[in-house]
DNA sequence: GTTTCTTTCGAAATCGTTTTCGTATTCTGC
DNA sequence: GCAGAATACGAAAACGATTTCGAAAGAAAC
């Protein structure tokens, strides 16, 4: 019943563990009758051989880790679930672990995935990281590394991400040919590229369409919470009244901000209108419902466990792998508040 | 650099590979000195034993499977998180499985998580598991089992459960303390317990009130779903004006149904009064924000994973596993919406 | 000096699988 | 009937750590 081993197999066929071994493995040194005999037993006692024998011939361990930075983020969970159902079809197993964008932190789980002989690594950085030893330790193991949203620029592994700028842009040209002409951004903290490209875009779709790009408009969300997006919110309505519309990093200041306008009574988006970015689910649910970009969670979860497959799949043929880079598309979703 | 072994340090150190072992474990019969000698020169490399031999002979793989119905649920994420935490405290590793809320992938998930010899597996049922041949197959196999939230009435294991009966007895009191009279209640599925058991406490508290039950206030929710709380809040105000509050078996129902008010300029809680059951984190966001009862997440995953390890330890001792239900206590939480 | 007891170490078996290499048997062609 | 090739199987050595058991060396006791 638990777990019998492949002698148990050869001692009751009579046949020694290796004819079984091969015979279940198609070797071709064994005959077609014999390998009848094993594969219609073993099913029958529904063998599967010991995960972690097997590892030790073949180093092989049929686990990937995953390190997030937020687990109980909408977008993330989505991505992950992506990742659990593109491992499971290749029958691989899924180690998931948090950093709570914390650097010391991704570290440390990077060690605990090295350790524990993952066969490949996939990760969206933390926003606090800021160098990239643990990131080199994992290449020169030579253990296949795929970034996925947020990745580093420094170093040269496979990715998939979205291109934030060009979403960006997408997002305040809507708020533009609504007729907004005073666009204030709510953007994310200093260190994550996403957050530095979704300002270049927000930048760049000013100047494409000739507005002035002034400073004073931008508020610093560092922990991308609605608490931020209604504390600048007040802000806006107190000391820039001219502001007509808000583009937010993320869905969760556009949310803290239509919470405070709502209370205002500010009519949205009449007086001011407000994006967000991601379309977490929460977006549809609120009144009016935010307008936003949406990301692609899952199929980028699902790319990216591709890409380490892939990448897998060279260095065991031991070609050289070929790094690339996978760009999804966004989509603008418009709904009630622009 | 990469992953030395026992035998390496034994002969760096020109002493036996078992002397290694036993100075690392500090067995009583390895001199003081040679153990500060192994001790010291193991950290220095940053030796760690490879998981996968160490299990050949211990058979304790130091990693534990989740299976839970949702992935991206802000509860269960919750939950996962304080899995997660604690089994990291413990040096554990979480392998993480979907069931998607069907049997037929549960089922396969815990094949799964057997294959993988894990040392226990925490789980919460997914709704459509109506037998338990995978459950005792665990049990079977005398591998810990510890259910959170949604658990099995049939088999005894432990469990870290919530009093939903009590939880949705002191959400309907709380709407009766308002002076509302006429409530409505838009109940989950019929197989889960936790449906079953909110339904039963809303009907408690209607008696221990002295309110009338009727049978046609109460809505099913099949996918405790934001638009099935939409459909259903209208067919509260088109068929039933009478109806001055709705208790939902979840936060989306009650999120769907506020939006539908709100686009109806029905006063909240005036009119009417939602109330949830989760707090999620969107629950605060809306406006109105919503009542609902707190579910305290990330202490169930805690609690979840120290049930397992005790019984772990016991299992290991030899002596026989004493199953627990940790019941966590909820708490009212009381926003705008009633 | 002989015996007994500690202390400290190492040889070797084990976990279950994979894989190399060798051997026994049958088959082919002449 | 025989060399040579093809076929079918098994013995045994890994993989890396753990643990049992035995043995050497020194200390203690008489």
């Amino acid at each position: 019943m638990s777990n019998l081993t492949l002698k148990d197999i050869a001692k009751t066929l009579n046949l020694s563990i290796t004819t079984v071994s091969k015979a279940l493995k198609d070797y071709p040194d064994v005959s077609a009758k014999t390998k009848e005999r094993v594969k219609a037993y073993a099913k029958e006692v529904n063998f599967t051989p010991n995960a972690y024998a097997a590892f030790l011939r073949t180093q092989e361990s049929k686990i990937i880790g995953v390190i997030i930075p937020r687990l109980n983020h909408y977008f993330f969970s989505n991505v992950l679930r992506g990742i659990m159902n593109a491992a499971e079809e290749h029958n691989y197993m899924v180690i998931v672990l948090n950093s709570e964008e914390s650097y010391e932190l991704e570290q440390k789980q990077v060690d605990r995935l090295l350790r524990q002989n993952v066969d490949g690594i996939l990760m969206s950085i933390a926003d606090s990281t800021h160098e990239l030893d643990h990131i080199n330790k994992i290449i020169a193991q030579k253990i296949p590394l795929v970034f996925f949203d947020k990745y580093s620029k420094l170093s040269d592994c496979s990715s998939v991400i979205i291109n934030d700028q060009k979403a960006a842009f997408a997002a305040v040209e809507h708020l533009i040919r609504q007729g907004k002409k005073n666009i204030a951004h709510f953007r994310g903290p200093l260190l994550p590229q996403n957050s530095i490209d979704r300002f270049l875009g927000y930048r760049k779709a000013l100047e494409h369409y000739g507005l002035e790009y002034r400073k004073e408009w931008v508020f610093r969300c560092d922990d991308i919470s609605s608490d931020e997006g209604y504390a600048y919110a007040k802000t806006v309505v107190e000391n820039h009244p001219e502001i007509d519309a808000v583009f937010a990093v993320a869905d969760m200041p556009a949310i803290g901000a239509i919470k405070y306008f709502n209370e205002q009574k500010i009519a949205i988006p009449e007086q001011i209108a407000v994006m967000g970015f991601s379309n977490w689910k929460i977006a549809n649910l609120i009144t009016p419902s935010l307008s936003t970009i949406n990301q692609p969670g899952e199929l980028m979860g699902q790319k990216a466990f591709e890409l380490f497959y892939s990448e897998l799949q060279q260095l065991k043929k031991g070609d050289t792998v070929d790094r690339q880079i996978i760009e999804l598309d966004t989509d603008l979703i418009v709904r009630s508040s622009t």
